[in-house]
DNA sequence: CAGTGGTCTAGACCACGTG
DNA sequence: ACGTGGTCTAGACCACTGA
Protein backbone atom coordinates (compact mmCIF):
# COMPACT_ATOMS: atom_id res chain seq x y z
CA UNK A 1 0.00 0.00 0.00
CA UNK A 2 1.60 3.26 -0.85
CA UNK A 3 1.73 5.55 1.78
CA UNK A 4 0.00 9.57 1.32
CA UNK A 5 2.28 11.39 -0.44
CA UNK A 6 4.47 13.10 2.60
CA UNK A 7 3.55 17.07 2.95
CA UNK A 8 -0.01 17.33 1.61
CA UNK A 9 -2.09 15.98 4.34
CA UNK A 10 -0.89 16.34 8.29
CA UNK A 11 -2.31 15.13 11.57
CA UNK A 12 -5.95 15.53 13.31
CA UNK A 13 -6.60 16.58 16.77
CA UNK A 14 -9.04 14.03 18.79
CA UNK A 15 -9.02 16.39 21.18
CA UNK A 16 -10.56 18.72 19.47
CA UNK A 17 -14.24 20.22 19.47
CA UNK A 18 -13.99 19.33 15.68
CA UNK A 19 -14.74 16.31 14.55
CA UNK A 20 -12.06 14.00 13.62
CA UNK A 21 -14.05 13.08 10.18
CA UNK A 22 -14.45 17.11 9.39
CA UNK A 23 -11.11 17.79 10.02
CA UNK A 24 -9.90 15.09 7.61
CA UNK A 25 -12.60 16.42 4.80
CA UNK A 26 -10.90 19.97 5.65
CA UNK A 27 -7.50 18.69 4.56
CA UNK A 28 -8.66 17.00 1.78
CA UNK A 29 -10.70 19.84 0.64
CA UNK A 30 -7.90 22.40 0.90
CA UNK A 31 -5.72 20.22 -0.48
CA UNK A 32 -7.60 19.51 -3.36
CA UNK A 33 -8.22 23.42 -3.61
CA UNK A 34 -4.25 24.02 -3.61
CA UNK A 35 -4.01 22.18 -6.09
CA UNK A 36 -2.50 19.42 -4.18
CA UNK A 37 -4.50 16.49 -6.04
CA UNK A 38 -5.39 17.81 -9.55
CA UNK A 39 -8.89 17.57 -11.49
CA UNK A 40 -9.10 14.08 -12.60
CA UNK A 41 -6.66 12.60 -10.11
CA UNK A 42 -6.92 9.84 -7.67
CA UNK A 43 -6.90 10.62 -3.90
CA UNK A 44 -5.22 8.49 -1.33
CA UNK A 45 -7.42 4.79 -0.72
CA UNK A 46 -9.49 4.56 2.20
CA UNK A 47 -6.74 2.35 3.39
CA UNK A 48 -4.05 4.56 2.62
CA UNK A 49 -5.81 7.28 4.86
CA UNK A 50 -7.29 4.87 7.37
CA UNK A 51 -3.15 4.06 7.98
CA UNK A 52 -1.97 7.81 7.66
CA UNK A 53 -4.70 9.34 10.14
CA UNK A 54 -5.00 6.45 12.39
CA UNK A 55 -8.60 6.34 12.32
CA UNK A 56 -10.91 3.64 11.53
CA UNK A 57 -12.35 3.46 8.14
CA UNK A 58 -15.57 4.60 8.78
CA UNK A 59 -14.70 7.65 10.09
CA UNK A 60 -12.74 8.02 6.94
CA UNK A 61 -15.62 7.47 4.54
CA UNK A 62 -17.67 10.08 6.50
CA UNK A 63 -14.93 12.39 5.75
CA UNK A 64 -15.56 11.22 1.55
CA UNK A 65 -18.77 11.45 2.00
CA UNK A 66 -18.64 15.34 3.04
CA UNK A 67 -17.07 15.68 -0.08
CA UNK A 68 -18.90 14.05 -1.94
CA UNK A 69 -21.63 16.31 -1.11
CA UNK A 70 -20.29 19.37 -1.53
CA UNK A 71 -19.65 18.12 -5.54
CA UNK A 72 -15.75 18.22 -4.75
CA UNK A 73 -14.75 14.21 -5.44
CA UNK A 74 -16.97 11.15 -6.63
CA UNK A 75 -16.38 7.29 -5.63
CA UNK A 76 -15.86 4.45 -8.45
CA UNK A 77 -16.34 1.45 -7.15
CA UNK A 78 -13.72 -0.91 -7.40
CA UNK A 79 -10.90 1.86 -8.98
CA UNK A 80 -11.03 4.81 -6.33
CA UNK A 81 -12.14 8.22 -5.42
CA UNK A 82 -11.14 11.20 -8.12
CA UNK A 83 -11.16 14.88 -7.73
CA UNK A 84 -14.32 15.70 -10.10
CA UNK A 85 -13.38 17.12 -13.24
CA UNK A 86 -15.48 20.40 -14.28
CA UNK A 87 -17.04 19.39 -17.44
CA UNK A 88 -17.22 22.00 -19.87
CA UNK A 89 -20.38 24.47 -19.65
CA UNK A 90 -22.91 25.14 -21.97
CA UNK A 91 -23.37 28.47 -22.39
CA UNK A 92 -27.10 29.19 -22.94
CA UNK A 93 -28.17 32.75 -24.72
CA UNK A 94 -31.07 34.47 -23.70
CA UNK A 95 -31.02 35.20 -27.37
CA UNK A 96 -31.22 31.73 -28.42
CA UNK A 97 -34.42 31.55 -29.68
CA UNK A 98 -34.47 34.35 -31.84
CA UNK A 99 -35.69 33.81 -35.20
CA UNK A 100 -32.08 34.54 -36.99
CA UNK A 101 -30.81 31.87 -35.05
CA UNK A 102 -33.29 29.07 -36.09
CA UNK A 103 -31.22 26.94 -38.54
CA UNK A 104 -32.54 25.71 -41.59
CA UNK A 105 -31.81 21.85 -41.18
CA UNK A 106 -30.09 21.31 -37.49
CA UNK A 107 -32.15 21.57 -34.10
CA UNK A 108 -30.21 24.60 -32.15
CA UNK A 109 -28.73 22.03 -29.93
CA UNK A 110 -26.74 20.39 -32.32
CA UNK A 111 -25.64 23.71 -34.30
CA UNK A 112 -24.26 24.87 -30.85
CA UNK A 113 -22.57 21.80 -30.16
CA UNK A 114 -21.04 21.30 -33.51
CA UNK A 115 -19.38 24.90 -33.12
CA UNK A 116 -18.02 24.11 -29.78
CA UNK A 117 -16.14 20.83 -30.43
CA UNK A 118 -18.88 18.52 -28.82
CA UNK A 119 -20.23 15.43 -30.40
CA UNK A 120 -24.06 16.32 -29.54
CA UNK A 121 -26.90 13.29 -29.69
CA UNK A 122 -30.45 13.36 -28.79
CA UNK A 123 -32.57 10.16 -27.35
CA UNK A 124 -35.37 8.72 -25.69
CA UNK A 125 -37.33 10.90 -27.98
CA UNK A 126 -41.39 10.52 -27.52
CA UNK A 127 -44.31 12.23 -28.92
CA UNK A 128 -47.44 11.44 -27.58
CA UNK A 129 -51.01 13.16 -26.47
CA UNK A 130 -51.31 13.13 -22.99
CA UNK A 131 -53.48 14.58 -19.98
CA UNK A 132 -51.18 17.96 -18.62
CA UNK A 133 -50.42 18.55 -15.12
CA UNK A 134 -51.99 21.05 -12.97
CA UNK A 135 -49.41 23.03 -13.57
CA UNK A 136 -48.64 22.39 -17.25
CA UNK A 137 -52.75 22.79 -17.63
CA UNK A 138 -52.76 26.29 -15.78
CA UNK A 139 -49.95 27.49 -17.39
CA UNK A 140 -51.28 26.95 -21.28
CA UNK A 141 -55.00 27.74 -20.77
CA UNK A 142 -56.28 24.93 -19.26
CA UNK A 143 -56.44 22.43 -22.46
CA UNK A 144 -57.87 18.63 -21.56
CA UNK A 145 -55.35 17.73 -23.50
CA UNK A 146 -51.88 18.46 -24.93
CA UNK A 147 -49.02 17.40 -27.12
CA UNK A 148 -46.42 16.22 -24.66
CA UNK A 149 -42.52 15.99 -26.52
CA UNK A 150 -39.99 14.35 -24.54
CA UNK A 151 -36.36 14.27 -25.52
CA UNK A 152 -32.65 13.81 -23.96
CA UNK A 153 -29.65 15.83 -25.07
CA UNK A 154 -26.28 14.49 -24.95
CA UNK A 155 -22.83 16.16 -25.29
CA UNK A 156 -19.86 13.67 -25.90
CA UNK A 157 -22.19 10.59 -24.60
CA UNK A 158 -22.42 12.53 -21.33
CA UNK A 159 -26.50 13.27 -20.81
CA UNK A 160 -26.76 17.32 -19.79
CA UNK A 161 -30.28 18.09 -20.51
CA UNK A 162 -34.22 16.36 -20.25
CA UNK A 163 -36.85 18.48 -21.98
CA UNK A 164 -40.51 18.30 -22.33
CA UNK A 165 -42.35 20.43 -24.41
CA UNK A 166 -46.02 20.61 -23.81
CA UNK A 167 -48.58 21.98 -26.68
CA UNK A 168 -52.17 22.67 -26.92
CA UNK A 169 -53.24 19.85 -29.16
CA UNK A 170 -55.58 22.46 -31.44
CA UNK A 171 -52.06 23.64 -32.34
CA UNK A 172 -50.13 20.31 -32.77
CA UNK A 173 -52.44 17.89 -33.81
CA UNK A 174 -51.96 16.51 -37.67
CA UNK A 175 -48.97 19.26 -37.84
CA UNK A 176 -45.27 18.32 -38.63
CA UNK A 177 -45.48 19.35 -34.80
CA UNK A 178 -46.62 15.88 -33.70
CA UNK A 179 -43.91 14.25 -35.43
CA UNK A 180 -41.13 12.82 -33.98
CA UNK A 181 -38.86 15.14 -36.07
CA UNK A 182 -40.67 18.69 -37.22
CA UNK A 183 -38.52 20.03 -39.72
CA UNK A 184 -35.95 22.85 -40.05
CA UNK A 185 -36.20 25.26 -37.49
CA UNK A 186 -38.02 23.22 -35.32
CA UNK A 187 -41.35 23.23 -33.61
CA UNK A 188 -41.47 26.89 -33.17
CA UNK A 189 -41.26 27.41 -36.78
CA UNK A 190 -43.95 25.26 -37.60
CA UNK A 191 -46.03 27.80 -34.92
CA UNK A 192 -45.09 30.87 -37.14
CA UNK A 193 -45.88 29.30 -40.36
CA UNK A 194 -48.93 28.03 -38.62
CA UNK A 195 -50.00 32.13 -37.75
CA UNK A 196 -48.65 31.97 -34.28
CA UNK A 197 -46.69 34.43 -34.28
CA UNK A 198 -43.75 34.24 -31.87
CA UNK A 199 -43.68 37.64 -29.39
CA UNK A 200 -42.01 36.69 -26.04
CA UNK A 201 -40.88 33.80 -23.65
CA UNK A 202 -41.17 34.15 -20.17
CA UNK A 203 -38.58 31.45 -17.93
CA UNK A 204 -38.55 30.56 -14.37
CA UNK A 205 -35.27 29.21 -13.04
CA UNK A 206 -35.17 27.48 -10.02
CA UNK A 207 -32.18 25.08 -8.66
CA UNK A 208 -32.68 21.95 -6.36
CA UNK A 209 -31.01 18.42 -5.68
CA UNK A 210 -32.11 15.92 -8.25
CA UNK A 211 -34.83 12.94 -7.79
CA UNK A 212 -33.47 9.55 -7.86
CA UNK A 213 -35.10 9.30 -11.20
CA UNK A 214 -33.23 12.71 -12.61
CA UNK A 215 -30.12 11.39 -10.93
CA UNK A 216 -30.13 8.01 -12.82
CA UNK A 217 -31.62 10.00 -16.36
CA UNK A 218 -28.49 12.37 -16.19
CA UNK A 219 -26.27 10.17 -14.63
CA UNK A 220 -25.29 12.58 -12.25
CA UNK A 221 -22.47 12.21 -9.56
CA UNK A 222 -23.86 12.77 -6.11
CA UNK A 223 -23.35 16.59 -5.14
CA UNK A 224 -24.51 17.67 -8.27
CA UNK A 225 -27.83 19.76 -8.53
CA UNK A 226 -30.44 20.44 -11.45
CA UNK A 227 -31.28 23.75 -12.68
CA UNK A 228 -34.44 23.58 -13.10
CA UNK A 229 -36.46 25.43 -16.23
CA UNK A 230 -39.81 26.10 -17.01
CA UNK A 231 -39.85 28.62 -20.48
CA UNK A 232 -43.54 29.40 -21.65
CA UNK A 233 -44.01 30.75 -25.39
CA UNK A 234 -46.39 33.26 -26.20
CA UNK A 235 -47.72 34.48 -29.82
CA UNK A 236 -48.37 37.98 -30.61
CA UNK A 237 -51.93 37.69 -29.62
CA UNK A 238 -50.92 36.97 -25.92
CA UNK A 239 -51.63 33.19 -25.98
CA UNK A 240 -49.19 30.62 -24.52
CA UNK A 241 -48.49 28.50 -27.26
CA UNK A 242 -46.01 26.30 -25.64
CA UNK A 243 -44.83 25.69 -22.25
CA UNK A 244 -40.94 23.93 -22.12
CA UNK A 245 -39.90 21.97 -18.76
CA UNK A 246 -36.21 21.32 -18.68
CA UNK A 247 -34.02 19.35 -15.78
CA UNK A 248 -30.29 20.61 -16.58
CA UNK A 249 -27.41 19.05 -14.84
CA UNK A 250 -26.09 21.97 -13.02
CA UNK A 251 -22.82 21.71 -13.55
CA UNK A 252 -22.50 21.81 -17.17
CA UNK A 253 -24.50 24.91 -17.58
CA UNK A 254 -24.11 28.63 -17.25
CA UNK A 255 -27.35 30.54 -18.23
CA UNK A 256 -26.93 34.36 -19.30
CA UNK A 257 -29.38 37.00 -19.63
CA UNK A 258 -29.38 39.99 -20.67
CA UNK A 259 -32.26 42.53 -18.68
CA UNK A 260 -32.87 46.24 -20.34
CA UNK A 261 -32.43 48.92 -17.52
CA UNK A 262 -35.79 51.07 -18.42
CA UNK B 1 -40.59 4.00 22.06
CA UNK B 2 -43.20 5.06 20.04
CA UNK B 3 -43.91 2.17 17.87
CA UNK B 4 -43.63 3.07 13.87
CA UNK B 5 -46.76 4.17 12.84
CA UNK B 6 -48.63 0.60 11.16
CA UNK B 7 -49.42 0.28 7.64
CA UNK B 8 -46.68 3.92 6.73
CA UNK B 9 -43.64 1.48 6.75
CA UNK B 10 -43.13 -1.89 5.39
CA UNK B 11 -40.12 -4.44 5.41
CA UNK B 12 -36.97 -4.76 3.61
CA UNK B 13 -36.05 -7.48 2.29
CA UNK B 14 -32.14 -8.26 2.63
CA UNK B 15 -32.11 -10.64 -0.23
CA UNK B 16 -32.48 -8.00 -2.67
CA UNK B 17 -30.11 -6.75 -4.85
CA UNK B 18 -30.98 -2.94 -4.14
CA UNK B 19 -28.96 -2.18 -0.66
CA UNK B 20 -30.94 -2.45 2.63
CA UNK B 21 -30.49 1.32 3.43
CA UNK B 22 -31.68 2.23 -0.11
CA UNK B 23 -34.73 0.51 0.43
CA UNK B 24 -34.95 2.10 3.45
CA UNK B 25 -34.41 5.27 1.95
CA UNK B 26 -36.98 4.70 -0.63
CA UNK B 27 -40.01 4.03 1.63
CA UNK B 28 -39.30 7.12 3.83
CA UNK B 29 -39.08 8.69 0.31
CA UNK B 30 -42.67 7.46 -0.77
CA UNK B 31 -44.07 7.98 2.67
CA UNK B 32 -43.26 11.73 2.46
CA UNK B 33 -44.38 11.70 -1.16
CA UNK B 34 -47.50 10.67 -0.57
CA UNK B 35 -48.01 12.59 2.72
CA UNK B 36 -47.74 10.12 5.26
CA UNK B 37 -45.44 12.52 6.83
CA UNK B 38 -46.55 15.89 6.49
CA UNK B 39 -43.95 18.95 6.08
CA UNK B 40 -42.22 19.78 9.21
CA UNK B 41 -43.17 16.58 10.76
CA UNK B 42 -40.93 14.44 12.89
CA UNK B 43 -40.10 11.00 11.43
CA UNK B 44 -39.75 7.54 13.65
CA UNK B 45 -36.59 8.61 15.44
CA UNK B 46 -33.63 5.94 14.51
CA UNK B 47 -34.24 3.94 17.28
CA UNK B 48 -37.46 3.13 16.01
CA UNK B 49 -36.57 2.67 12.48
CA UNK B 50 -33.88 0.11 13.87
CA UNK B 51 -36.42 -1.39 15.51
CA UNK B 52 -39.12 -1.63 12.49
CA UNK B 53 -36.89 -2.81 10.31
CA UNK B 54 -34.78 -5.21 12.19
CA UNK B 55 -31.01 -3.48 11.19
CA UNK B 56 -28.36 -1.87 12.73
CA UNK B 57 -28.30 1.60 13.68
CA UNK B 58 -25.76 3.08 11.31
CA UNK B 59 -27.96 1.24 8.21
CA UNK B 60 -30.52 3.61 9.30
CA UNK B 61 -28.60 6.57 9.65
CA UNK B 62 -27.39 5.57 6.00
CA UNK B 63 -30.84 6.14 4.92
CA UNK B 64 -31.54 9.28 6.64
CA UNK B 65 -28.59 10.58 4.90
CA UNK B 66 -29.68 9.71 1.36
CA UNK B 67 -32.68 11.38 2.24
CA UNK B 68 -30.72 14.46 3.75
CA UNK B 69 -28.64 15.01 0.05
CA UNK B 70 -31.68 14.93 -1.97
CA UNK B 71 -33.34 17.81 0.57
CA UNK B 72 -35.86 16.45 2.06
CA UNK B 73 -35.44 16.15 5.24
CA UNK B 74 -32.99 17.41 8.02
CA UNK B 75 -31.96 15.97 11.18
CA UNK B 76 -31.84 18.31 14.37
CA UNK B 77 -29.81 17.25 17.26
CA UNK B 78 -31.37 16.18 19.84
CA UNK B 79 -34.95 16.67 18.78
CA UNK B 80 -35.19 14.48 15.74
CA UNK B 81 -35.57 14.13 12.13
CA UNK B 82 -37.82 16.05 10.10
CA UNK B 83 -39.63 16.67 6.66
CA UNK B 84 -37.61 19.60 5.12
CA UNK B 85 -40.54 22.50 4.90
CA UNK B 86 -40.02 24.34 1.67
CA UNK B 87 -40.01 28.35 2.90
CA UNK B 88 -41.50 30.59 0.30
CA UNK B 89 -39.71 31.39 -2.37
CA UNK B 90 -38.68 34.76 -3.26
CA UNK B 91 -39.57 35.90 -7.41
CA UNK B 92 -36.91 37.69 -8.91
CA UNK B 93 -38.61 39.17 -11.87
CA UNK B 94 -36.17 40.35 -14.95
CA UNK B 95 -37.16 44.18 -14.48
CA UNK B 96 -36.67 44.52 -10.73
CA UNK B 97 -34.07 46.83 -11.40
CA UNK B 98 -36.02 49.43 -13.52
CA UNK B 99 -36.06 52.74 -13.39
CA UNK B 100 -39.36 52.88 -12.30
CA UNK B 101 -39.00 50.16 -9.14
CA UNK B 102 -36.80 52.14 -7.81
CA UNK B 103 -38.50 53.50 -4.53
CA UNK B 104 -37.66 57.16 -2.91
CA UNK B 105 -35.98 55.53 0.58
CA UNK B 106 -36.18 51.56 0.66
CA UNK B 107 -34.62 49.31 -0.93
CA UNK B 108 -35.86 46.69 -3.62
CA UNK B 109 -35.05 43.96 -1.17
CA UNK B 110 -36.86 46.11 1.50
CA UNK B 111 -40.16 47.42 -0.39
CA UNK B 112 -40.49 43.64 -1.90
CA UNK B 113 -40.18 41.67 1.47
CA UNK B 114 -43.00 44.32 3.18
CA UNK B 115 -45.12 43.75 0.08
CA UNK B 116 -45.08 39.99 0.67
CA UNK B 117 -45.20 40.61 4.31
CA UNK B 118 -42.13 39.20 5.12
CA UNK B 119 -39.71 40.52 8.05
CA UNK B 120 -36.72 41.70 6.05
CA UNK B 121 -33.17 42.37 7.35
CA UNK B 122 -29.67 43.87 5.89
CA UNK B 123 -26.93 42.83 7.99
CA UNK B 124 -23.14 41.97 7.33
CA UNK B 125 -22.75 45.55 5.63
CA UNK B 126 -19.39 46.55 4.83
CA UNK B 127 -17.94 48.76 2.35
CA UNK B 128 -14.42 48.79 1.55
CA UNK B 129 -11.46 48.91 -1.32
CA UNK B 130 -9.98 46.32 -2.13
CA UNK B 131 -8.02 44.36 -5.57
CA UNK B 132 -10.47 42.82 -7.21
CA UNK B 133 -9.97 39.70 -8.09
CA UNK B 134 -8.88 38.30 -11.73
CA UNK B 135 -12.59 37.47 -13.12
CA UNK B 136 -14.22 41.04 -11.65
CA UNK B 137 -11.21 42.57 -12.58
CA UNK B 138 -11.94 40.98 -15.93
CA UNK B 139 -15.36 42.00 -16.21
CA UNK B 140 -14.93 45.53 -15.26
CA UNK B 141 -11.88 46.23 -17.39
CA UNK B 142 -9.22 45.91 -15.16
CA UNK B 143 -9.26 48.66 -12.53
CA UNK B 144 -6.23 48.02 -10.28
CA UNK B 145 -8.71 48.41 -7.21
CA UNK B 146 -12.21 48.46 -6.83
CA UNK B 147 -14.68 49.09 -4.62
CA UNK B 148 -16.70 46.47 -2.53
CA UNK B 149 -19.83 46.19 -1.19
CA UNK B 150 -20.90 43.29 1.06
CA UNK B 151 -24.21 42.87 2.67
CA UNK B 152 -26.33 39.83 3.67
CA UNK B 153 -30.06 39.77 3.16
CA UNK B 154 -32.70 37.89 5.38
CA UNK B 155 -35.97 37.56 5.31
CA UNK B 156 -37.91 36.56 8.75
CA UNK B 157 -34.63 35.77 10.35
CA UNK B 158 -33.51 33.89 7.61
CA UNK B 159 -30.64 34.43 5.55
CA UNK B 160 -31.42 33.74 1.80
CA UNK B 161 -29.01 35.92 -0.08
CA UNK B 162 -25.26 37.38 0.00
CA UNK B 163 -24.33 39.93 -2.56
CA UNK B 164 -21.32 41.48 -2.84
CA UNK B 165 -20.99 44.58 -5.43
CA UNK B 166 -18.09 46.15 -7.02
CA UNK B 167 -17.47 48.84 -8.84
CA UNK B 168 -14.76 50.52 -10.36
CA UNK B 169 -12.74 53.58 -7.91
CA UNK B 170 -13.25 55.93 -9.95
CA UNK B 171 -16.89 55.83 -10.03
CA UNK B 172 -17.24 55.04 -6.45
CA UNK B 173 -14.54 57.12 -4.36
CA UNK B 174 -16.02 60.02 -2.76
CA UNK B 175 -19.87 59.64 -3.46
CA UNK B 176 -22.18 58.47 -1.31
CA UNK B 177 -21.65 55.00 -3.00
CA UNK B 178 -19.19 54.52 -0.57
CA UNK B 179 -20.69 54.93 2.24
CA UNK B 180 -22.93 51.94 3.74
CA UNK B 181 -26.13 53.72 2.89
CA UNK B 182 -26.16 55.21 -0.52
CA UNK B 183 -29.00 57.00 0.04
CA UNK B 184 -32.76 56.89 -1.83
CA UNK B 185 -32.90 54.60 -5.10
CA UNK B 186 -29.72 53.00 -3.94
CA UNK B 187 -26.57 52.62 -6.60
CA UNK B 188 -27.75 52.74 -9.39
CA UNK B 189 -29.59 56.04 -8.90
CA UNK B 190 -26.40 57.58 -7.90
CA UNK B 191 -24.57 56.33 -10.62
CA UNK B 192 -26.97 57.92 -13.01
CA UNK B 193 -26.73 60.99 -11.24
CA UNK B 194 -23.27 60.99 -11.93
CA UNK B 195 -23.89 61.12 -15.68
CA UNK B 196 -23.32 57.66 -16.43
CA UNK B 197 -26.87 56.38 -17.31
CA UNK B 198 -27.69 52.92 -17.65
CA UNK B 199 -28.19 51.00 -20.44
CA UNK B 200 -28.35 47.18 -19.68
CA UNK B 201 -27.13 44.33 -17.50
CA UNK B 202 -25.67 41.06 -17.91
CA UNK B 203 -26.71 38.12 -15.62
CA UNK B 204 -25.12 34.58 -15.29
CA UNK B 205 -26.91 31.96 -13.61
CA UNK B 206 -25.33 28.90 -12.13
CA UNK B 207 -26.48 26.48 -9.30
CA UNK B 208 -23.85 23.84 -7.28
CA UNK B 209 -23.61 23.02 -4.06
CA UNK B 210 -22.34 25.65 -1.28
CA UNK B 211 -18.99 25.69 0.31
CA UNK B 212 -18.46 25.17 4.05
CA UNK B 213 -18.54 29.27 4.15
CA UNK B 214 -21.37 30.00 2.09
CA UNK B 215 -23.17 26.93 3.61
CA UNK B 216 -22.61 28.50 7.40
CA UNK B 217 -23.18 32.05 6.16
CA UNK B 218 -26.68 31.12 4.88
CA UNK B 219 -27.18 28.23 7.36
CA UNK B 220 -28.22 26.16 4.65
CA UNK B 221 -29.55 22.54 5.45
CA UNK B 222 -27.53 19.85 3.39
CA UNK B 223 -29.17 19.01 0.11
CA UNK B 224 -29.94 22.59 -0.68
CA UNK B 225 -27.72 23.94 -3.09
CA UNK B 226 -27.10 28.22 -3.82
CA UNK B 227 -27.95 29.61 -7.39
CA UNK B 228 -24.79 31.62 -8.52
CA UNK B 229 -25.51 34.86 -10.01
CA UNK B 230 -23.20 37.46 -11.39
CA UNK B 231 -24.70 40.68 -12.76
CA UNK B 232 -23.06 43.49 -14.86
CA UNK B 233 -24.42 46.65 -15.05
CA UNK B 234 -23.15 48.72 -18.64
CA UNK B 235 -23.80 52.37 -19.54
CA UNK B 236 -25.12 53.83 -22.63
CA UNK B 237 -21.15 54.02 -23.43
CA UNK B 238 -20.81 50.17 -23.08
CA UNK B 239 -18.77 50.71 -19.77
CA UNK B 240 -19.19 48.24 -17.15
CA UNK B 241 -20.28 50.31 -13.90
CA UNK B 242 -20.67 47.68 -11.92
CA UNK B 243 -20.49 43.80 -11.43
CA UNK B 244 -22.83 42.18 -8.36
CA UNK B 245 -21.70 38.53 -7.25
CA UNK B 246 -24.46 36.73 -5.26
CA UNK B 247 -24.79 33.79 -3.80
CA UNK B 248 -28.96 32.31 -2.96
CA UNK B 249 -30.08 29.85 -1.12
CA UNK B 250 -31.78 28.28 -3.51
CA UNK B 251 -34.40 26.84 -1.44
CA UNK B 252 -35.65 30.66 -1.09
CA UNK B 253 -35.51 31.89 -4.57
CA UNK B 254 -36.86 31.65 -8.38
CA UNK B 255 -35.60 33.71 -11.03
CA UNK B 256 -38.29 34.74 -14.21
CA UNK B 257 -37.41 36.22 -16.86
CA UNK B 258 -38.85 37.46 -19.95
CA UNK B 259 -37.05 36.89 -23.61
CA UNK B 260 -38.40 38.59 -26.77
CA UNK B 261 -38.54 36.29 -29.51
CA UNK B 262 -36.96 38.41 -32.32
C1' DC C 1 -33.74 13.08 33.58
C1' DA C 2 -34.77 10.39 29.24
C1' DG C 3 -34.68 10.66 24.39
C1' DT C 4 -32.62 12.36 20.46
C1' DG C 5 -28.99 12.55 16.89
C1' DG C 6 -23.46 12.90 16.37
C1' DT C 7 -19.21 10.53 16.42
C1' DC C 8 -16.21 6.63 16.50
C1' DT C 9 -14.35 1.82 16.72
C1' DA C 10 -13.08 -2.87 14.89
C1' DG C 11 -14.34 -5.90 12.67
C1' DA C 12 -16.89 -8.71 8.49
C1' DC C 13 -18.29 -9.92 3.82
C1' DC C 14 -19.45 -8.37 -0.84
C1' DA C 15 -19.03 -6.34 -5.68
C1' DC C 16 -16.42 -4.05 -9.00
C1' DG C 17 -12.20 -3.14 -12.03
C1' DT C 18 -7.71 -4.29 -13.49
C1' DG C 19 -3.91 -6.96 -14.38
C1' DA D 1 -5.63 -12.50 -7.34
C1' DC D 2 -5.68 -8.20 -5.48
C1' DG D 3 -6.90 -3.62 -4.35
C1' DT D 4 -10.66 -0.72 -4.58
C1' DG D 5 -15.02 1.12 -2.64
C1' DG D 6 -20.02 -0.62 -0.89
C1' DT D 7 -22.65 -2.52 2.76
C1' DC D 8 -23.57 -4.06 7.36
C1' DT D 9 -23.09 -5.30 12.33
C1' DA D 10 -22.89 -4.42 17.46
C1' DG D 11 -21.39 -2.07 20.25
C1' DA D 12 -19.58 2.62 22.82
C1' DC D 13 -19.56 7.40 24.47
C1' DC D 14 -20.84 12.19 23.66
C1' DA D 15 -23.77 16.56 23.03
C1' DC D 16 -27.99 18.63 22.52
C1' DT D 17 -33.10 19.27 23.70
C1' DG D 18 -36.98 19.38 26.43
C1' DA D 19 -39.80 18.05 30.34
Amino acid sequence: MAPVPSGVLGAVDPTSDRAVFRQIADQLREAIDRGRFKEGSKLPSEAELVEHFGVSRMTVRNSIGVLQGEGLISAEHGKGVFVRPRPPVRRLASDRFARRHRDQGKSAFIVEADAAGSRPEVDSLEVKEEKPSRDISARLGSPRKVLARRRRYLLDGRPVEFAVSYLPLDLARGTRIAEPNPGPGGIYARLEEAGHRLDHFDEEVRARMPSPGEAKMLRLASGVPVIHLVRTAYDTEGRAVEVCDTVMAADAYVLAYQLPAT
